[in-house]
DNA sequence: GGTGTAAATGAGAATCGTTTTCAAGTAGCA
DNA sequence: TGCTACTTGAAAACGATTCTCATTTACACC
């Protein structure tokens, strides 16, 4: 069934948006709706190009800011990678993001505190918040434990198999 | 009385951070410590270069690296200026930044919940915390009263005399 | 006070993610 | 089917930051 009811229903959410259907918005915003992790434009590039040779980096790029703009898409900054844009489809429930900078995973975490205190500012500071840019690094339990027993060693473990090109922040 | 003994405190500041003491560094801790607004490199660049014609915007880059690696100073980012860095002298509490995208004023703003979060989730998740980057934007309690006039016109606010280049993200 | 050496600097080139330009193609409406 | 405004591909441009390399400097040690 999925094939083309999926297609429609992607379709439908690109012209409710007010959004032109071309065959590359299509292709963009599946292959978001359909990553369990958080992808560049550079991936989505990638991913685009095996299904429609045809696209261009820059219609990536073009896309996303559209699908982002019509709020169908959220853009994000990992960690130390911040020179580098995520995407990931608009459809989860709120969450934010850890990176472990041993390994490199980017963990979703819950947490009403964030909401919280928009609350609280919003009211005793009379602020009107549209957007948050929030983001956790750190250790992972493993990385974690792993630190803490090779710690005589204090080998460099911020090795990052993501790209992540960064600068360094103590841990205090 | 400051002029030697504020310099010499500074001097005492790097050396104390295991830094050489150099008249560049002394220059940038310097105008990071008395700045009373968030300064990018080069803006930092600028002022440095009216004290030393001869400093290069490359020396502050490496410079605002070991302060911040040594912990003298802290790198932010704001809202959709996303591709620059910013940065204050490591000497205030902990606060956090909202961006007014009506004016561009960065209101910094005091909660608990940012490190409550960080504490609770840290418990739940055997996560360890080395850093967050947090920014917040909106609009300022003017910008919001003058958008919800306005509202029948509904005119770009989004000016930004601040140099903010940036995409759009909905209030939803 | 000299001196050796590793670290810091200046100038400019390089990087690299993202954006823009411009000519050609296409969606969606009449 | 045609019109027109919006999209696209390709390549050039942008811009904040980082790197290279030859030169200078801080500072530990004599």
């Amino acid at each position: 069934m999925s094939e083309h009811t999926s297609r429609q229903k992607v379709r439908e959410r690109l012209a409710a948006a007010g959004l032109r259907v071309t065959s590359q918005r299509l292709l963009v915003l599946e292959i978001l709706d359909e990553a369990d992790e958080h992808l560049d434009a550079e991936a989505i590039y990638e991913r685009a190009r095996q299904l429609d040779p045809r696209v261009s980096l820059a219609t990536v790029y073009r896309t996303l800011a559209k699908l982002k703009e019509a709020g169908l898409v959220e853009q994000r900054y990992f960690a130390r990678d911040h020179k580098r844009e995520y995407y990931e489809s608009a459809r989860k429930e709120e969450h934010y993001h850890f990176t472990c900078l041993g390994c490199g995973k980017v963990i979703e975490v819950h947490t009403s505190r964030i909401a919280q205190a928009r609350q609280e500012l919003s009211e005793e500071l009379g602020l009107e918040f549209t957007h948050a840019c929030i983001c956790f690094e750190g250790f992972c339990p493993d990385c974690a434990a792993r630190r803490r027993e090779g710690k005589g060693k204090e080998r460099p473990v911020l090795d990052m198999n993501l790209r992540v090109s960064g600068q360094t922040t103590p841990s205090r």
